[in-house]
DNA sequence: TTTAGCACTCTCGCCTCGAGAGTGCTAAAT
DNA sequence: ATTTAGCACTCTCGAGGCGAGAGTGCTAAA
């Protein structure tokens, strides 16, 4: 990796800076007019040489302006961006929204998925925390009609989960508000595996109670189990790149098809620090779905308790600074909301 | 409204069906030699010249073949489609995909915005049912930490909600099982107008909890305040209707947006009976935003009960009679459903 | 090392033109 | 009175040609 000389990188970052606002091809010329440059554009046309030697800048032809290759945005994301910061008034305002919503994870997921989708002009996808080591915390037993009936669980982080059930014969109200209380006593804070130790003191209908609700816990560990929230698909098709029905398909299909997320989300950012943001540049050579588009994305949550994944999805043509401090924002925030759904 | 001859009719249905196929304008030649009608080309045009003339057929520009109009396809659907069924192996495969999924409403809605969008080829959204006389059923009430508390609810219908809140100052859990069992006691099957009226034989906290239970209530009968599930978007963009960006930017922007979906549902499906199947044929007229597209509409549920809505978003050159009868016998399922949850 | 000058290259929009498809009319046939 | 063959006419669509404009790379001077 050879050392840019300061200019080429002032060069390097100009080119991404124009390209990206304008998506046009941006010329020696245009260059030093738009940013006054001390330089002249024949000084810049050899810099631009060397710098497409280098590999991060190419021409869609022979006679047009430059444009970034991938590696050239990888390079100025690294290297040159710095780290920004958004402003206190925008950091004010989504706060604020968020505090509104009170402790309504469903409505937090939403407003994340609009704020990111808003203030990066792309597509969103945030997905609900998911329990890493879920703990029983208490249990309900309603009787509804004959052999049917309903059960609520409450797991650690407040996750309510809830499955309706026949049994094999009518039970009254008072035998399952028994059996729920001999079990929430008996199973307080336990693990899936900690359940399956308790089922020896336990009579018929208890422990096939505990059978439930053991799946039902291990089934809230699956990493896109809950709820996946979008948003701002439409942004997506206003970009110029996405003109084609195609590529703006292929783009659209990540988010759609949950298959393609859960390995894309498995393979990338769950082996990810909290509180790092991870930025996929044009595919990275494995990921054929979205040579068109960079993902950014971050997890959020605490290690060991609840995590959740949060991105935005645009053309390789993104404003990354703008987008990365949205992303760190609000994953901020959401691992602030886990939090407080876990204080005890 | 004038009366057509038979072979008119024939001729207008040929053409649709040809159109929908290939999507391309058809020609008096080809449509003898694609259906082998035992009268001429010349014929044809002649009957094709009074259809245009009657605001059925168009022709894009003077020399090419001839289009639907949107009036074209409403008298195809209404008078010359016929009611169509699902054949019964499809249904079968259906059906089995359900009742594979138990009780389980979130799957049961996944499920059905997958199946519509796969047997329509189009984009597909479902809503959850959403109570419309909502009882009270159940309260548990749980301490957290400190001063936090998490309330669950269960309505009529097995509708689980959920909320976490603070109280001025921190109450035992035996309190609060306390304060639950006396509700639960007295409010069983209550509306939220019902439960405004006991509130005078409660203390302080009781009294806190129920307004909240009251509000809660209220908000599980909004139309849309529950999810709305979506599946398919990609299968509009394949379509060459959609080929220009913005028109498919203005067909994924109703299912994208809540507010224009909430309108469109309340003034469209709302007032109309369950078990029927609403079309909506290029905007109608009122809606800017499907001008360049079809819905396929239904609702389904109990009246009284709960009812939710589902239906297909795809181009005017819609299968609309695949459409409708997927659309129908989805519907149908859902209902059992929420009977089913609702049986007492 | 930087810059002015200049020839060269390549795209893009615009035009033209011919092929092809399909129509509408007219006159003959049934 | 219908239906059909025949035919002139219209319009789109794609291919090819052409000129303007933008931007480059090189060379030679500063």
């Amino acid at each position: 990796m050879p050392k840019l000389t300061e200019r080429q990188k002032l060069i390097l970052a100009l080119v991404i800076r124009s390209y990206i606002e304008t998506a046009q091809p941006v010329g020696s010329a245009h260059l030093v007019r738009r940013f006054n440059l001390d330089f002249s554009s024949a000084t810049v046309r050899n810099e631009m040489q060397t710098l497409t030697e280098l590999g991060y800048l190419r021409q869609p032809h022979t006679s047009a302006g430059r444009v970034p290759t991938e590696e050239g945005y990888r390079y100025f994301v690294r290297q040159l961006m710095g780290q920004s910061e958004l402003p206190v008034a925008t950091k004010h305002t989504i706060a604020h929204q968020f505090y509104q919503a009170g402790h309504d994870v469903d409505r937090w997921m939403r407003l994340a998925a609009s704020v990111l989708a808003h203030h990066s002009q792309a597509a969103s996808l945030v997905t609900a925390p998911h329990t890493e080591q879920a703990r029983f915390k208490h249990l309900e037993l309603i009787a509804t009609h004959g052999r049917q009936m309903l059960m609520v669980m409450v797991l650690s982080g407040g996750d309510v989960r809830q499955q309706m059930l026949s049994l094999a014969e009518p039970v009254s109200q008072e035998q399952l508000s028994a059996a729920a209380a001999k079990i929430n006593a008996l199973c307080q804070g336990l693990t899936p595996e900690g359940l399956a130790g308790v089922t020896a003191q336990l009579d018929v209908l208890e422990k096939d109670v505990i059978k439930l609700v053991i799946d039902d816990m291990r089934r809230s560990q699956d990493i896109l189990g809950g709820e996946v929230y979008r948003d701002g698909l439409t942004h997506v098709l206003s970009e110029p790149e996405f003109a084609e029905v195609d590529v703006a398909r292929k783009a659209l299909r990540i988010l759609e098809e949950r298959s393609l997320l859960e390995d894309l989300l498995a393979r990338t950012i769950m082996n990810d620090a909290i509180g790092g943001v991870q930025v996929l540049i044009g595919g990275e050579g494995t990921w054929e779905e979205l040579r068109d588009c960079s993902m950014v994305l971050a997890r959020y949550g605490v290690p060991g308790l609840a995590t959740g994944t949060l991105g935005v999805l645009g053309p390789i043509r993104m404003a990354y600074g703008q987008t990365i401090s949205t992303v760190r924002y609000v994953a901020g925030l959401l691992s602030d909301l886990v939090v407080d759904l876990h204080a005890e």
